[in-house]
DNA sequence: GTACCTTTGTGAACCAATGCACAAAGTCAC
DNA sequence: GTGACTTTGTGCATTGGTTCACAAAGGTAC
């Protein structure tokens, strides 16, 4: 399940600050969920709670880790070491959490052999080689859209079943391989359209009276001028 | 509808490569999704296709903008000026969808005034006087987790009420405040459960049978042993 | 003008996830 | 030991979202 992270989380802040049980409740609160569905959640790995106490927080933490395959260390690669590589490679929570940044790969000479959080930058010729002999087995692809889709063919190829994709573009990847993506666009999208909302009332006021005046080049008209790029290929 | 940037964004795709129809069977391979998912979704903003036809791109662009409130300018500020913050500041993908960064602002005096992305940054006492002299509407949190919960209470309080959050904490917020996270370990977390899955074909194999076998201060004996660490510390 | 073909828009079935509500289980105080 | 209290785990109804499938709508060809 997709919240076991959320919970984790929640509960090593319990644990840092020294509780040693939780009631379902409390750590519902702190993961931000419904307390029935964590209970839920957590049935799902056993029977770990005890009834008029709660759960323990350092036991819960030890069950989540394992479900989620954080008792053992993953290999990281991170492919396009541009502003947003550089951040990841950077940022500490990962090491923290079992992940480890095995590789930084490049295209770009000017990138290629700069040192950033302890590593050289390598070159992208080289990551088919790095995969296999690193044993990495999560790849961040942060390079440009337009290069996404190659790098994820290459690293599917040499067996990459696991990608975290943030640049903006559906990537087509075979059965089996898990994509997730990222993009803080649409994260920013989504929000202006709920402050929209929020300013007037819903978009029926003012936005529908705008709706039917089309700035557009030709609007519909006589017959939707280039329009049916053919659809279906060619095959009027 | 959470999915109409995801449209947009395979819309625009299509227009740069001078598409001007497209089916919603095409557009839905294009974004990702289910073809009878994508024209429930659009028939929600009206009946913006021609049957037999399809979409024109142009115009639906504009109609979901329109939708989104991409129409206007949305001012945003961001606060926490790391590593993830000059990511951030530097990404050009949010110009183009008509976000506008309007101030950078930090607490750390080895930071401020220093020049990013064409803005200096500032000092976060301003954070109020920033919010309301430049109609900022969207704040992202990109400071550390102890952070995150002060610069909200203060962002909310100068009446923001759309707030994009990196740190790995639970926002609260007040009624009516939008908060959207975006937390990178997890999506790794998620990655590792899914691969962890894959190798070894459910954890019911090995792991379930090192389950039993906590390495928690007490480990339980008697009663269902591995189970049931003795909730509430070492109580016994 | 007519016949055929494509694609939309939507009613209806389906499925999964959510939340309620409560009995069972266990703790705590005395 | 006993009884009151707390909290888990789960059956069940409900909700929301997804998918199917098809009639209606419009375009294209001749
Ligand atoms: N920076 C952000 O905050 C941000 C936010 C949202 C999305 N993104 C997306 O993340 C991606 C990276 O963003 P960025 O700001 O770091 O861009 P960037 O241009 O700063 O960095 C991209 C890096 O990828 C490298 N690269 C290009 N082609 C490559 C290839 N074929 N193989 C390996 N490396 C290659 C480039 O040399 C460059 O170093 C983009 O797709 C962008 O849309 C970034
Ligand atoms: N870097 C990443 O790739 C990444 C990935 C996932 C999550 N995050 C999260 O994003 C946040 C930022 O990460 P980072 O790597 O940029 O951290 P960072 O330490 O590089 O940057 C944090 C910045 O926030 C500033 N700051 C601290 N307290 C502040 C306050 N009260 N007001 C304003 N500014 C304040 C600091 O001066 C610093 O410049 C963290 O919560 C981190 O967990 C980062």
């Amino acid at each position: 399940m997709a919240r076991l992270p959320l919970y984790l989380r929640a509960l090593n802040g319990l644990a840092e600050r020294g509780i040693a049980t939780v009631s379902s409740e409390d750590l519902a609160v702190g993961a931000g969920v419904n307390s029935a569905k964590l209970r839920k959640d957590l049935s799902h790995l056993g029977s770990y709670g005890t009834r008029g106490v709660g759960y323990d927080v350092d036991y819960l933490i030890y069950q989540i880790s394992r479900e989620l395959g954080l008792t053992q260390d993953w290999a990281v690669a991170i492919v396009g070491v541009g502003n947003l590589g550089r951040a990841l490679a950077n940022y500490g929570g990962f090491v923290s959490r079992g992940f480890r940044v095995a590789s930084l790969l490049d295209a770009d000479a000017e990138v290629v052999g700069t040192g950033i959080a302890g590593l050289v930058v390598e070159h992208i010729d080289s990551l088919e080689s790095v995969i296999r002999e690193r044993a990495v087995s999560i790849v961040v692809i942060a390079t440009p859209a337009a290069a996404a889709q190659e790098v994820c063919n290459r690293v599917t190829a040499a067996g990459i079943t696991s990608i975290l994709n943030f640049a903006p573009v559906v990537l087509t990847v075979p059965d089996g391989v898990d994509v997730r993506k990222v993009d803080l666009s649409i994260e920013l999208q989504i929000l202006a359209f709920h402050e929209q909302r929020k300013v007037t009332g819903g978009v029926d006021e003012t936005a529908a009276a705008a709706a039917d005046q089309w700035p557009g080049t030709v609007g519909m008209s006589e017959r939707n001028q280039g329009a049916s790029a053919p659809p279906r290929g060619g095959r009027t």
